[in-house]
DNA sequence: CGTCTTTGACCCGCGC
DNA sequence: GCGCGGGTCAAAGACG
């Protein structure tokens, strides 16, 4: 761990920061969720959350909170400056940056590789991290640079240069980002939102390309990346950047499309929070396996192939585990 | 024909 | 200043 880390320390971060935890269902106890369970969990269905990635376990439990270092630690992935989670003014941010660069290099760190070795013992047991962040990004998906054709004429826009970097560092704050650890075979996890791919890089030191979408929605500069972690294929790493400004698209394109949520389930959270925390609870909505209201899940079930079935089920987590979670964690960190 | 993916080139920030 | 790596653009092609 370096010093830098020391110094943030992450105890009094709020990964929903930034957010109204009434858009969060399962952050009231008295939510009739619909993931409600019969019993409460067990300590082995908690410990089924698989120690060695940053879980909801990690997350929630003792007000341990995930930040996009730690993150990128467990899964390997490089984060850049802006990936940084913390609830931070600039100077911190410059701080962090360093520790970002640090758990880049912390790949032949024998304190962290212990602690990379994913168990296949769980397969059916996802493991979900998230983590959210502050980051300007209208700059590039609204005010998005004009492609420049390189020559003699293009010259002359260093002030516009200047100018975008101020309003870079004001827009630094804005901008949430979740980052999602998802146990699956398909990379492009459907979340019920139309995505467009518009660029694909390979990482560095990952054998795994880094593929970036954005919605397609008009005037909605949502995106997400997706990587896979090198240390462990099994695992998605999506991040989700900004706030949709629209509800879930109704018509869906074919294969499955929302297939792995249900309508009414996404149509009602959809309602009541259209944007990012609605795609963070997508991401925990049930499959038709477990769904207990899951009739219109079913059928669309019918249309995954048997890969994304698969992958559906690696998706499913233990909703009371998690909601309760959840709750302690709000009890913990909200005043 | 519209939508989406692919992919090489370009831009930009950052560290050395 | 230079090189590297991440992020984005946009033309071309694939697909339904």
């Amino acid at each position: 761990m370096s010093s830098d880390e020391k110094n943030n320390p992450q105890h009094d971060y709020d990964p929903f920061q930034g957010f109204n935890r009434s858009t969060f269902p399962f952050f009231d106890e008295n939510y009739p969720s619909i993931y409600n369970r019969a019993a409460a969990p067990t300590p082995a269905a908690i410990q089924a959350f698989d120690p060695s990635y940053m879980s909801f376990t990690d997350c929630f439990n003792g007000g341990s909170i995930i930040d996009y270092n730690s993150f990128s630690r467990v899964v390997d992935v490089s984060c850049s400056s802006s990936d940084v989670v913390s609830h931070m003014d600039d100077s911190t941010a410059t701080n962090t940056k360093k520790i970002g660069v640090s758990a880049e290099n912390s790949v032949g760190d024998d304190n962290h590789n212990q602690n990379h070795n994913i168990s296949e013992e769980n397969p059916s047991t996802p493991n979900y991290s998230v983590s959210c962040s502050s980051k300007e990004d209208e700059d590039s998906s609204n005010g998005k640079k004009e492609k420049k054709p390189k020559g003699p004429e293009d010259h002359g826009d260093d002030r516009s240069k200047k100018v975008n970097k101020a309003t870079k560092k004001e827009k630094e704050k804005k901008e949430p980002r979740f980052a999602f650890l998802t146990k699956s075979e398909i990379d492009n996890l459907e979340d019920g939102y139309r995505w467009r791919k518009y660029g694909q890089k390979a990482v560095k030191n990952s054998p795994y390309p880094r593929s970036y979408y954005r919605c397609t929605s008009p005037k909605c500069g949502v995106k997400k990346r997706v990587e896979r972690s090198f240390q462990d294929p099994s695992v998605v790493i999506t991040t989700y950047e900004g706030k949709h400004n629209h509800h879930i698209p109704t018509t869906l394109r074919g294969h499955g499309g929302a297939g792995m949520f249900s309508p009414s389930i996404m149509s009602s959270s959809a309602s009541m929070v259209p944007g990012l925390p609605h795609e963070f609870l997508s991401h925990f909505l049930p499959s038709s396996s477990n769904n207990p209201a899951g009739n219109t899940s079913s059928m669309h079930c019918q249309t995954l192939s048997p890969h994304q079935q698969q992958q559906q089920q690696l998706q499913v987590p233990d909703y009371g585990s998690l909601q309760d979670l959840v709750s302690s964690f709000s009890r913990n960190q909200v005043p």
